[in-house]
DNA sequence: CAAATCAGGACCAAAATGGTCCCAGATGAA
DNA sequence: TTCATCTGGGACCATTTTGGTCCTGATTTG
């Protein structure tokens, strides 16, 4: 269940090898030496990510990516959005459209308090936590995470 | 960003029509007309449910559906694995296989527990808070719902 | 200029998704 | 018993989504 795309997982994965080294350059067969993951495809991934703003690139001989922000201000959720734009959690509540079952259909407004709840969780987790950077360090409060094994 | 699929957003509305009048028998049929929704697909969904335990189903000339427990009883996260199985946010934290970049990859663990996050919201939701029976009731308390518009 | 790198798509195969249909089994009523 | 209802369990198909590759052009450095 609420799966997040394969593509976002190793987005994440990248950004928390940039943020690793947020320093250095690091080129996209660089990157994808380093994760193991298909040239072509990081390729694509950091493409999209500088679109969205969660990393700067340069371009030409000495070009390559690093983080826009620091890893502890990007969030869960802007990964997410990122890779699979601001979608909803049902169609119905995804607001544009509109669904054709809205009379019988209550339920619309309840799935958006959830994916509200959801969104916040996901607010609430930065790049550096996923990262694992700051693994130690204490989750914000409204993150209600489960015991830290 | 994390959908639940259609399939899942129509068992939703079946099994908050059959909460709506629990006493009732509700055949597939009925409950397509109900709901508007294509009578094959609704048949097959509450086969789904009744295998999940959701609902329970009596054949024959009186046949029909109801639900298995009171609609306070039932969560959203039980909705969800019933349509989509339990699989995790990811594949990785799916368990099951190991996956290719383990090594690289510092960032399986905390996707468990955002996963894990994102499901005890999922357990703090009733399906009567989904219908919108309870629908002033308070929420449970870890359940972090934004105003209640 | 040449080499290195990113930008932006087009494109394709494979898988998931949403739906339909069919037939067998159960049950109650005439 | 026989018939009309209903569910149970699949098979099946069209469409969309997803994951991944490739090509061509623009930009920067040396």
């Amino acid at each position: 269940m609420l799966r997040i795309s394969r593509l976002t997982d190793y987005a994440t994965v990248l950004l928390a090898t940039i943020a690793c080294e947020a320093k250095q350059r690091h080129t996209a067969s660089s990157l994808a030496q380093e994760t193991r993951l298909g040239a072509a495809t990081v390729s694509k991934i950091l493409k999209q990510l500088q679109r969205s703003g969660l990393v700067v690139s340069s371009r030409g001989a000495h070009g390559g990516y690093r983080l826009a922000k620091p890893a502890t201000e990007i969030s869960a959720a802007a990964i997410l959005d990122a890779l699979e734009g601001p979608l909803a959690l049902t169609d119905c509540s995804a607001g544009s459209g509109h669904c054709d079952i809205e009379h019988t259909c209550r339920v619309g407004r309840s799935w958006q308090r959830v994916n509200l709840a959801i969104r916040r969780s996901l607010y609430g987790i930065s790049l550096a936590e996923l990262a694992g950077m700051d693994a130690e360090a204490a989750p914000r409060e409204h993150m209600t995470l489960g015991a830290r094994a």
